[in-house]
DNA sequence: ACACGGCACTTTAGCGTTTCAGTAGCCGAT
DNA sequence: ATCGGCTACTGAAACGCTAAAGTGCCGTGT
């Protein structure tokens, strides 16, 4: 509890109980070795002066550094207003510190950074394991983490996209039926999707799965692609309600773009939901709050994290890990969906 | 580049290169002591071999990790929803990108397991630094961090809050001139405001300053306090709402809640801003996306983020770091406030 | 011709743990 | 009484690096 001026390590503990440094050692890391009484002793010693076995030493005599590594892509703008990464965030951290375990975080602001931060990581050892995000078709992350499989990684993707990783996927292409099936059933036969990037995994997925839903189900379907950003959210929805014979519905593939386009709306004076309806992909409070508020294919994003962190210590124990499911998207209706306009 | 099964160190680096290991040392490390032949050969070596000097290793030999530690207060709705947190990590780890410098982060559930962290960080040296954040008054972590010189620590807050440990402070108070003397030209003469946890630092400041400047002003002035969450938000807005003589203005202490406030006018059918005028501490994408536009008091997160990583690199550099002040807040005008309703 | 300083290295000693290989003492079995 | 096998420890090596101290060599000034 004290300040101490000078650095304590494990000899002072060791001789303030009057043992040596490893029985210490076994002590502190519950180990058989030392009597009950001993064990007793140093904890308290340790206690007392405040130590604790030094991370740097630890991590190199045991080459584990107790530490998980993301790796952010910068953007601050999005990063900061799409309430997706904080969340799973949380998820991750609140299940690493059951075990004591931290998220390293890095920003990259670009591909070819990242994969020099993940390099970095592996031949640095700074990492005990780390997870991927974002996945692009044919990313070369997955490349770098076949040809390194001392590192465990884990996927957070489609498992189409993973080639064989360890995989925490969604059923994005059932969400997308979902979706699709209560716009149908509320008589909409002109819909449209404000995507995210075309290059993303999870987009192209998605793509893949309304082209064939829409198309099974005799609807016209359009799809812009977007930065994810808010401005082009706003931009994209002007656009589809400019031209004659315009979607009766919009799905937009994240909720900050789902906000701006329902504001876009009301500023062109197309009411929602009477004259459009809008949906968005992941629910936040924004969808909420908005006004009205916006139904959206909800999802436990923090609970993904905890899964996520989950079978990262899974994979650090050395236990094999295949392709797992996150809880499923589940329909949030509120008052921006209603039946489609005659005509 | 290509991958290896067994770790490389640098006495193969060395091997390879036909020198000494410190040699190899010397050379990686841009110091004096080797040729220019020899360090070409060696990083030549080292590049082909894919090696870095193994992280626990060095962090050991030199005590420094690289490293800044980060504590999250865990509450993943609140985290997630507010764009700051996720603003301020963008600018953090953008700057300390340029030095090779990571974050680590834990996320803790209360104030005594964040006083933990912090002082395993202290004992395990897993960190070279860190950030204090929503401090609160007489908050123990002050205390704690007084008690441990030898840990820099920059806290994020107002001055008279720190006790002299380094810091960088923004102009509340300021702020709050600007806002309610904005609202007092527009002719509003009852004001409320919808603040967060009556215990947080800045909340704290906030209050003295609308006190002391509403008075001043001869205003009528009614704060609530809340937990920022939109819900309470809400809520707070439909009992400021409720009563004869209710306010004619509502600054909020976020945009979160800000947002959920002019939802809930909505819903109350007070009309923004012709019978209420609506104003957010604190500006972002919601504010802007929302409908309509949310006047805000804008400041530069990513801004302070930044700033707030060069003070501690300072800092880890053993230079002296005072009293710092962020960018100022500026007020953004949008449709959310107008001239106060006759009567 | 000779000390001298500087350069380009090498050797060695940490850094603070963990862990493996002993070892001393004791107890029970022979 | 002797031996083997526990238990409860100790000593020392190993982890992979950095950095201080040491060494040989060469060019220079006198």
């Amino acid at each position: 509890m004290a300040a101490h001026k000078t650095k304590v390590t494990i000899f002072d503990v060791a001789k303030a109980s009057g043992v040596s440094s490893s029985a210490v050692s076994y002590a502190l890391n519950g180990k058989p070795g030392v009597s009950d009484a001993t064990r007793a002793k140093v904890l308290k010693v340790a206690r007392e002066l405040g130590w604790k076995p030094n991370g740097a030493a630890q991590a190199l005599a045991q080459s584990k550094t107790r530490r998980i590594g993301l790796v952010l892509g910068y953007d601050p703008q999005l990063l900061a207003v799409e309430p997706y990464m904080m969340s799973l965030i949380s998820g991750l951290g609140a299940e690493l510190e059951k075990q004591d375990y931290s998220l390293l975080v890095r920003l990259s602001m670009d591909g070819d950074e990242e994969e020099g931060i993940i390099q970095d990581w592996i031949a640095t050892g700074n990492v005990d394991a780390l997870l991927l995000l974002n996945l692009e078709i044919g990313d070369p992350r997955i490349d770098l983490m076949k040809h390194n499989p001392q590192m465990p990684t884990l996927a957070l993707a489609d498992a189409s996209l993973t080639a064989g990783l360890p995989t925490l996927t969604s059923d994005d292409a059932g969400a997308v039926g979902i979706a699709v099936q209560y716009l149908y059933d509320l008589g909409h036969r002109r819909i449209a999707r404000v995507a995210g990037p075309e290059e993303l995994g999870h987009s192209y997925i998605r793509d893949a799965a309304f082209s064939q839903i829409t198309t099974e189900l005799g609807m016209r379907y359009r799809c812009l692609h977007t930065d994810y950003t808010p401005e082009a959210g706003a931009d994209a929805t002007k656009r589809l309600l400019s031209v004659s014979s315009a979607p009766t519905a919009i799905i937009y593939d994240n909720d900050v773009m789902a906000l701006a386009g329902e504001s876009q709306a009301a500023v062109l004076g197309v009411k929602v939901p009477d004259e459009l309806s809008i949906m968005s992909w992941d629910d936040s409070f924004m969808c909420e709050a908005a006004h009205p508020g916006i139904t959206a294919l909800h999802r436990d994003i923090v609970g993904s994290g905890r899964m996520a962190a989950q079978l990262m210590l899974k994979l650090i124990n050395g236990e094999e890990v295949g392709v797992e499911e996150e809880s499923p998207y589940a329909l949030k209706e509120r008052e921006s969906t209603a039946p489609a306009p005659k005509g």
